[in-house]
DNA sequence: AACAGTCTCAACCGCCTCGAG
DNA sequence: TCTCGAGGCGGTTGAGACTGT
């Protein structure tokens, strides 16, 4: 049986708004409020369908929709939830305040995924390009590989999307390095042992995350495999080593802030992550700002919770999304340079 | 100035989910 | 359990704005 159409009916009008039908619309809602649509064109005196009624309410009249461009914050917001929750623009939307899920899928569409493409990024699977993957995304020099901090750590493999410095860039035809340009080669080493730390500490993290969560939903999450079994399932169901260990991963969080001290004594920096969140490249701190990566932490930290417990297998993947989703922005964005001159860090989010 | 091509985003379309009866 | 309607969602369209020639 065919569903009958919502909006049939003879002289219903389409297309744009106009100004009368808004103040229209506009007074009813707030005589009446929201709900029943079907019935709102008639006694608002609209020509219209009440879909397109609730369509134009929910995203442009209602006072609470934020209209205007998207902050960088917003933005690496979006990305980072695209990597993990793929086009779910509604549940993308929910987290950022007030936007509305149409607003999120165009910004996406005409800005955020030529972006990423440019960048030579998948837009659908947030990996670089293979098509382009050596021109965009080079792989660095063994002798910055070597750089990278010594440690225990695994380091990241270069077949994902960690960002180096550009080979054009460091050297010359003949495999010579470069010494122009804004940074000078010293510098230019100096900023990508920085980054390698980070970032291989993050990536470290995010490796041993997934193979938790995979040996997790496995059910090979046992005493023989895990030395902290004895943490595990709380009488609430949650999983406290689960949740611990995530939480340690949470660079928010006050056990990665020590970890982060740890990092950020190396470039003289102390050891508030907002300090080094802002010395990334907040320089356009603000309080609103600040709300956004709020709440890109909070999400993330509020989908652990909720889905650490969870025997769900679709839970978990949203969950490894997260986290690749997670690390991917921290790899993705996190690239920061250090000037030995003025001993200062210097931008920037990408 | 005129035209064509491109971009943006508000609005529409059709399918899906959920709850009431 | 089934049907039906309301509301939600993601994909797509097309008018107007913008840009290049």
């Amino acid at each position: 049986m065919s569903r009958k159409p919502c909006c049939v009916g003879e002289g219903l009008k389409k297309g744009a708004w106009t100004t009368e039908e808004d103040k229209k619309l506009i007074s009813y809602i707030h005589e009446h409020g929201e709900g029943g649509w079907r019935n709102i064109p008639q006694k608002a005196g609209l020509k219209r369908c009440g879909k397109s009624c609730r369509l134009r309410w929910t995203n442009y009249l209602k006072p609470e929709v934020k209209r205007g461009e998207f902050s960088s914050e917003e933005e690496q917001i979006i990305i980072m939830l695209h990597a993990s929750h793929g086009n779910k623009w509604s549940v993308i939307a929910r987290h950022l305040p007030r936007r509305t899920d149409n607003e999120v899928k165009n910004y996406w569409n005409t800005h955020l995924k030529k972006r990423l493409i440019e960048q030579g990024i998948d837009p659908v699977t947030h990996k670089p390009l293979a098509s382009n993957s050596n021109s965009t995304v080079p792989t660095p020099p063994e002798n910055l590989h070597s750089l990278a901090a010594p440690s225990s750590d695994k380091q990241y493999s270069r077949s994902s999307s960690m960002p180096s410095p550009s080979v054009t860039e460091l050297t010359n035809n003949d495999g010579t390095l470069v010494q122009g340009g804004s940074l000078s080669h010293k510098k230019r080493l100096k900023k990508w042992s920085s980054t390698s730390r980070l970032l291989n500490k993050v990536a470290a993290k995010a490796t041993s995350m997934k193979e938790i969560l995979s040996a997790s939903m496995e059910g090979s999450l046992s005493a023989t495999t895990l030395p902290y079994a004895s943490y595990s399932n709380e009488e609430d169901g949650s999983n406290a080593f689960l949740t611990n260990t995530l939480a340690e991963f949470d660079p928010f969080s006050q056990s990665s802030l020590y970890s982060l001290h740890e990092i950020s004594s190396d470039l003289n920096m102390d050891n508030d992550f907002s300090h080094f969140f802002e010395k990334l490249g907040r320089d356009d701190h603000n309080e609103e700002n600040d709300i956004n990566v709020e709440y890109g932490h909070d999400l993330l930290m509020s989908d652990v919770s909720q889905e650490v417990s969870s025997t769900s297998v679709d839970n978990q993947d949203n969950m490894l999304g997260n986290f690749e989703g997670w690390s991917n922005y921290l790899i993705d964005h996190a690239d920061f340079t250090y000037d030995t001159e003025s001993d200062s860090l210097e931008k920037h989010f990408i």
